[in-house]
DNA sequence: GAACTCCGTATCACTCTATGATAAGAACAG
DNA sequence: CTGTTCTTATCATAGAGTGATACGGAGTTC
């Protein structure tokens, strides 16, 4: 799948390539489904997920193999010692408390970003905790921060191409570019309708004292419960909480 | 670490070593640490975590690596995919419901256990969420029921020497397998402040109808909660309970 | 019940990748 | 500035990973 033939440590590659299949697929794969779309013989693939099953990272059922339940463990153990989690923390639950509005931190993972913690301001009881999941870059606030930090934003729009949001709009390349460009001026993004219709979001990058990206933080809420974001003092509290985790977050290596 | 220098997909091997490793620490590592306690070379440590980074299973900060976010979105898939979880789920919300004790989900990995599910009973708020938590297969009901369920107790005994209880209590290789035998004549283990102290446990395994194991079910509670465990509907309960989950799974190929 | 199909597993020779010793390069402390 | 510690790069060799092929087994169809 992602990839290539590239030489060095290419087993491991497409051990992680053949997870990657496992996590994104909503149900149950069977051997050949999985050689398939991680672009594997199925000799491989089968090596492969023998080995992942080994170590807990895959489970065979009846009708295929799914994730595993080591990937939990791994999970929790991340929970309980990234420090950019363990830093944002108490921000996120202020923050929360503060506006009653949901309070998220992501990390980018390859071209997605992963939600890594989230506090909700209301007390509606959240069932289907969301933490884990994996969404893309473009469409939302916390997620096109990453986009807009660093890099050639025409060339990031152009690969994008064109993307439809909630809402309806699309945008073309320009267009993203455009939306990137303010995002780079303003150091904080808002959407609007853009991923999910009915909500609402603002983010900001986070970025320690050397500059290097962290993760995003963001702050979202039910749109009609917003009145003109832009004008509002939401989005200087959100850059302000950014800067927040990531000035706590000792610098890396 | 563990995996010995086993031939096939030596490097996967290798590489899945490294993130129990990183996993079972309870800090950041620094690579040189990384190699030693995997056993590597520390060019190959090296590699291998570059690998990890890149697909996200690690990540790199100012005093050493961790495990990486991508864990958290591969758990997510499991407990979105796995059938043993998504059955189990309203039995234990029955059961706890119905006792006011907590009700888990384990699943066997290795020589360990991993919480798969919880559901608490009373309606304390529990904060840290423990799913995902790795615990020892024998000191505890919810893990000695794999070690009973299957293979020769009298070597399993002789393999884990001695354990020492919460509650004080020494176990030596003969009392561990009178424990086992118990368990395995009774259908379902009983846990007094064996691994938590002031905790009691119940628990019975989880078998498909072909009779593989597919993971194992406990109720626990405070201790003085309690009256005879044993002579109450407890044990029977429970019992049903991990039938009722193995009955309605699809049976493995 | 038999023939067929499809999916998973085992086998094997060849090539290319993973490996570890060594050395160069950073970070850091004194 | 010098010595130490930790990380990254280089390189030849051995041996692991690979995929074509073939076998076995389960499920399906007639």
């Amino acid at each position: 799948m992602t990839t290539a033939k590239s030489n060095p440590m290419r087993s491991v590659h497409r051990a992680f390539d053949v997870l990657k299949v496992l996590e994104l697929a909503q149900q149950p794969l069977r051997l050949t489904d999985l050689a398939q779309r991680s672009g594997l013989h199925v000799a491989t693939a089968q090596r492969v997920v023998t080995v992942l099953i080994e170590h807990g990272y895959a489970s065979r059922h009846a009708n295929g193999y799914t994730a595993g339940p080591a990937a939990l463990s791994t999970a929790h153990a991340f929970a309980m010692t990234s420090p950019l989690r363990l830093v944002a923390r108490p921000v996120l639950e202020e923050i929360a408390t503060a506006t009653g509005l949901t309070a998220s931190l992501y990390v980018r993972v390859q071209e997605s970003r992963v939600l890594i913690d989230r506090v909700e301001g209301g007390r509606r009881p959240q069932y289907s905790l969301p933490i884990g999941e994996r969404l893309p870059l473009y469409p939302g606030a916390a997620g096109k921060v990453f986009l807009a930090g660093e890099g050639d934003l025409a060339a990031e729009a152009e690969r994008l191409g064109s993307v439809t949001f909630a809402s309806g709009t699309v945008l073309d390349a320009a267009g993203i570019r455009a939306d990137l460009e303010r995002v780079r001026r303003e150091g904080c993004a808002i959407s609007v309708d853009e991923r999910q219709f009915g909500t609402t979001a603002i983010a900001a990058l986070i970025t320690d004292n050397a500059g290097d990206v962290l993760g995003s933080f963001g702050l979202s809420g039910a749109t009609r419960s917003f009145g003109d974001v832009r004008d509002s003092a939401l989005p200087g509290d959100v850059r302000r909480a950014a800067q927040a985790i990531g000035a706590r977050v000792p610098a890396a290596g």
